[in-house]
DNA sequence: ATTTGCAATGACTATTGCTCATGTTCTGGG
DNA sequence: CCCAGAACATGAGCAATAGTCATTGCAAAT
């Protein structure tokens, strides 16, 4: 007659109110369906009665369930905040979290993450680096910045990389292209025409280094520094563009700009947080690791959170 | 970097806390020393810290140690909360807690423990069976009580015995009772002296069922009905009597009377709580259970819980 | 009807939490 | 000073169990 609860199963609950389903929960938990339909039966076995309503979409709470997962709701956070107090004990309050990034879309997501961060770790100085870099890495070593974002993790000496998560970048066509018409674009679709992209070196354009460069393929050229104004052009027939597809959700649902998928499979990207081996230890970098991950995951369509 | 905490290391900090020491926490949590060490051991190596100060008794917590307490205290009565909620859901609110006593001395831990369980469920009807029965047992199969406190746990069909807790009976004496120089009394030594007692049957009187009917020893008698007056009656040199030891610490530290251990090794005695078998899974009886024995350990010196 | 998406189930596996036996350290007597 | 005893630490082994894999069952959608 022990209580059998344990804070995997709250969280467990949580996920699966918060996912509403079995099987998307347990990817959230890096679990099997089976693993968490397991545990929820042992639970309601326990307490003899059902927390979830089964046979709807989304699974519904029962009154039983509910207490539950408020519970959940109230000692999570306070054991998240526990444990960071000790991180704190451990490592000091200071500290300084100079964000490089590389990517301009990024700040979509990464200012409601900082906006989390300073709640959270209201000492460590927080920052981005201005301006773009073709080498952020670079900034790592001459500690001119503590983390930074970027999309292909090179095995580096004394760096570590942190994957947040991965997505699929899209062709933007102006609605009435006649590219339009085909259910997918490949390489030699961009041969005439001109392509729209941030002002970058090549390598930091997944279009152009994972396609076009392969295919030998180099369309003209036209730059921008701003989402809206590439969204612009690509409407008014300027050009196309490659841009992340949580970035232009928003566009496609408005049917500013159509949207195809790059190569068949479509053209994979993922993000990463490099960060000095020295230092990967460190918790409110993790920390802030674990809130992007949280952020993107609930606020941009279309992503997978990757690795464990 | 997953977070390793459990509700199980919360339990084990805040009863390392309230033992003092690894050894007696691991009593009370019906575990080994060794299990307590090896959970302690991973936690600091997760955090990075200490959690107690060690080489001191009792051991201290360091800030780090302090926090997780801190934690464990805030959340497990939550926790036991949220199961209370869903047991009341499971079986409705209503319920009667009848508790049938055979056991005078009884009604020491019994008060605190009622109120502890007034507060926790209140929609239950609580009462005491008044007056002393010779066969408590049978009050439950007549519906005239819902637990009986009952020492002897016979095996009887119908009947579930939930463990409370053991302790010594002492014999109490004069301080200046001759008997008071002896280290322990056996049987004989109460065959010329008059044996004090509540005025219940023989069975019910440990001394008497389990040392001296044995030795075929009957001593001359007298009985009352209150604790003090036996207590009274055995300073004024008008006989001996034998009590459990958690009832006359208070007395004991005063002087007020001597006490000796009953037999080389102790006369041990334990109490039990009789409920029907049909019902022994309600969730309020076993709370009641848990509650007194919460109590005891607590408040009466010298008592052992038993079972697991 | 067939397919598709999700949950349930059961057998098997891997983990890990616990115990047992032993080692180490500290303390208080003699 | 040494020894006994009481505490915590440690390592090996075992047993409980949380998890996976493969499959089945059940709806809803096509």
């Amino acid at each position: 007659m022990q209580s059998l609860l344990e804070l995997r199963h709250l969280k467990t609950l949580a996920a699966i109110r918060d996912a509403g389903s079995l099987t998307r929960a347990a990817e959230r938990l890096f679990l099997t369906q089976s693993a968490l339909s397991h545990q929820l039966r042992q639970l309601e076995e326990h307490y003899g009665l059902p927390l979830f309503a089964r046979k709807t979409a989304p699974l519904k709470l029962t009154p039983a369930g509910d207490k539950l997962v408020q519970l959940a709701d109230h000692l999570l956070p306070m054991i998240a905040n526990a444990e960071r107090d000790i991180a704190k004990l451990r490592e000091g309050e200071a500290g300084s979290l100079r964000i490089a990034v590389e990517c301009h879309t990024c700040f979509d997501w990464l200012m409601p993450a900082m906006d989390t961060f300073r709640e959270r770790w209201p000492e460590v100085e927080l920052d981005i680096v201005s301006g773009f870099h073709a080498d952020p890495v670079q900034l790592l070593f001459e500690d001119r910045a503590d983390l930074a974002i970027v999309s292909v993790p090179e095995a580096e000496a004394g760096i570590n990389h942190l994957p947040l998560f991965a997505y699929d970048m899209v062709a933007l066509l102006a609605r009435d292209h006649p590219l339009a018409a085909k259910p997918h674009l490949d390489a030699a679709d961009f041969a005439d025409e001109t392509l729209i992209t941030y002002p970058v070196p090549d390598d930091m354009l997944d279009l152009v280094r994972q396609v076009l460069k392969p295919a030998g393929i180099n369309p003209k050229r036209r730059t921008t520094e701003l989402t809206v104004a590439i969204l612009q052009l690509v409407a008014s027939r300027r050009g196309v563009a490659a841009l992340p597809g949580w970035s232009v959700q928003h566009y496609l649902e408005r049917d500013y700009v159509a949207a195809r998928p790059i190569t068949p499979g479509g053209l994979r990207a993922e993000l990463n947080a490099a960060v000095l081996q020295d230092r990967a230890g460190t918790a409110y970098l993790q920390d802030f690791v674990a809130i992007v991950r949280e952020v993107c995951v609930s606020e941009l369509p279309g992503i997978q959170l990757t690795g464990a």
